[in-house]
RNA sequence: CGGGGCAUGGCGCAGUCUGGUAGCGCAUCUGCUUUGGGAGCAGAGGGUCGCAGGUUCGAAUCCUGCUGCCCCGACCA
């Protein structure tokens, strides 16, 4: 591509709307323009890249024995009325009406289409197992979209659905999607993590996620040094501390604590430190009525877990501030376990073993120190409510917990019988018998995936792309084009050669100055530059940096295609 | 949906408090000079100041209502 014949500039500021790298990045390079919010149009430079990202999902699709299907954006409600999910999915899902009053969605996934089609085309367990994918516009009206194509409202998904007569089929196809993603990313030159997940409000059995691992990622992501256990913070499991509860030394007291209202304060008052001190929530109960969570002091609560437990509320809700009072007599702030009657009290693992404690009394600007459970107030029910820590032992076994930030890019789920069921999707088995099919998901947010790619891949001047999704694998930056006729015919000619030898060039023959085709250069991220400048020339050589190189290397012009072509990544 | 902020040429902003000719930088166009890290000079084009009402002799500026967008929270590829 002649770069002087693309008419949208790069941008040398950043619009104002733009927040994270990524996305600030992608306007500044001219890879995308908002159309809406959450809605954007790919422009050639992002959708090049775009579609490098689909072909690899397409081959590793292809090669797991994945058939491509392209299946409407447009939905008819009667099947998401079968499925239930018309009434289940919320306001997320955007529905509208034809001419005629009938209702349409737009699809924010397909598993009721593919379901349809399933039972319409399938009928003997010899068809089985199947897997059909598509590479698709989904539609979310996403409460609040942002970091422009990381969560839009229109975007790209890959998503897959496979079919099969038992569980144990269903293993085998979701291990082999799980392989196939693997495959995708480390072909994407992408560094991520396969993280157990909640299956959440999808339903099914197991279900991992495939995290990009960027410091700016929404998602906290848990992995042990010892072995291959990873898991989304939700879900890692925080093990009971391995040595017993201490036996209690002090005698419980109330202590004045004057307007000391959090644990920080609380501990800075005392001198106590925060893991000697326990912290009370209340949160709304299951049926009415509150709870209470006591964790440790420097412990954070994870919501999943609690609202799991029988007798809270989910999704978790905090308690108000009346019902506080209600419950302990006294405001937020001086909230504690002991002689609290009327609501359950369950404890985190680690707070449970806690012996000479500090908590509140439920007293305004009062604490209690050397509290001890069993004797100044009931042993309390034991769970896992926090969030596990730095440091803390693998759940697995083996090895201490590291925490990482991640950016979801695919999801993997065992779905079971909940649409085949729902939608009367079976085929016969091998006695002549009706069997409902077992069915797995398998989604990948193609869009995201270059906004993720882009976030774990730049620096202040600009993206820095894996080699397989870049826009193209070489720059060519001729130095005073105008001028110099050498400098024009050779980077002519370079160009030429090297687009035959079937190299992706951009050939940057802009009427521009040096600084400014550099600057483009980098923010664009394209991996290889070569610099054709009569400097050089007078030498018989032209110049080569990669982008994540110091500085840059003179080479020959002779021979310079199989020089750069020996500069690019296999394959 | 709750909380906060912003809306002025394509982009980034000033001007709004204190009403009186709409301005700056970048980008664009023309010419000349320049050419190895975002050039200089001279000139030019481009804005119903988000929309609708109102106050006023006069509104980007004051008042009312609406809309759009961004950020923080619960959800998701």
């Amino acid at each position: 591509m002649r770069w002087s014949r693309y008419p949208l500039n790069t941008m040398k500021e950043t619009p104002a709307e733009a927040e994270v790298a990524s996305h600030r990045l992608m306007l500044r390079a001219g890879l995308i323009r908002r159309l809406a919010a959450g809605i954007y149009t790919w422009t050639t430079f992002g959708l090049l890249t775009l579609r490098k990202v689909e072909a690899i999902i397409r081959e590793e699709m292809d090669r797991a024995g994945a058939f491509e299907v392209l299946m409407p954006a447009v939905q008819p409600a009667e099947l998401w009325q079968e499925s239930g999910r018309w009434q289940e999915y919320g306001p997320e899902l955007l529905r509208f009406t034809d001419r005629g009053d009938r209702e349409f969605v737009i699809g924010p996934t397909h598993e009721e289409v593919i379901t349809d089609l399933v039972r319409r085309e399938l009928q003997s367990y010899r068809q089985l197992p199947v897997n059909f994918y598509q590479i698709q516009t989904k539609f979310r009206d996403e409460i609040r979209p942002r970091f422009g194509v990381m969560r839009g409202r229109e975007f790209i998904m890959k998503d897959a659905y496979s079919f099969h007569l038992d569980e144990a089929s269903l293993r085998e196809g979701y291990a082999a999607m799980r392989e196939a993603y693997a495959r995708m990313f480390t072909r994407m030159g992408l560094r991520f993590r396969a993280v157990r997940a909640d299956s959440g409000a999808i339903g099914g059995t197991a279900s991992e996620e495939f995290q990009v691992l960027a410091d700016s990622g929404e998602d906290a992501i848990v992995f042990s040094d010892g072995d291959e256990y990873a898991a989304n913070l939700e879900m890692a499991e925080a093990l009971a501390p391995a040595a017993p509860r201490p036996v209690a030394r002090t005698t419980m007291q109330p202590v004045a604590t004057p307007g000391v209202r959090t644990i920080e304060a609380l501990s800075g008052f005392l001198g106590t430190p925060a893991a000697q001190c326990a912290k009370t929530l209340l949160v709304e109960g299951a049926n009415g009525g509150v709870v209470a969570l006591v964790l440790r002091g420097d412990h954070e609560l994870n919501a999943v877990k609690a609202q799991k437990i029988a007798g809270v509320a989910s999704p978790l809700r905090m308690a108000s501030a009346e019902a506080v009072r209600a419950a302990t007599g006294t405001e937020p702030g001086y909230v504690g376990p002991v002689g609290l009657a009327g609501c359950p009290v369950i404890a985190d693992r680690s707070a449970a073993t806690l012996a000479d404690f500090v908590c509140g009394a439920n007293a305004r600007d009062t604490h209690l120190t050397g509290v001890n459970w069993g004797r100044d107030l009931p042993e309390p029910q034991v769970a896992d409510l926090r969030n596990v820590v730095a440091g803390d032992p693998s759940p697995s076994g083996k090895g201490r917990l590291s925490i990482a930030r991640g950016i979801e890019v695919g999801h993997v789920f065992q779905l079971g019988r909940k649409y085949s069921e729902a939608m009367n999707a079976a085929v016969l088995d091998e006695e002549s018998r009706s069997t409902t099919l077992y069915m797995g998901c398998y989604g990948i947010g193609v869009t995201r995936v270059v906004a993720a790619a882009i976030e774990q891949n730049h620096d202040e001047r600009g993206i820095i792309w894996p080699e397989p999704i870049a826009p193209f694998q070489v720059v060519l930056v001729p130095i005073n084009l105008a001028k110099s006729q050498r400098v024009r015919e050779t980077a002519d000619r370079l160009y030429d050669e090297l687009t035959r030898a079937g190299i992706e060039v951009l050939l940057d023959d802009r009427d521009a100055r040096p600084g400014a085709k550099f600057a483009d250069a980098e923010l664009l991220g394209i991996p290889h530059r070569v610099v054709v400048g009569e400097r050089g020339l007078e030498a018989g050589n032209l110049e080569y940096r990669h982008r994540r190189a110091e500085a840059s290397e003179d080479f020959a012009l002779e021979g310079a295609v199989a020089f750069i072509r020996s500069r690019l990544a296999p394959g």
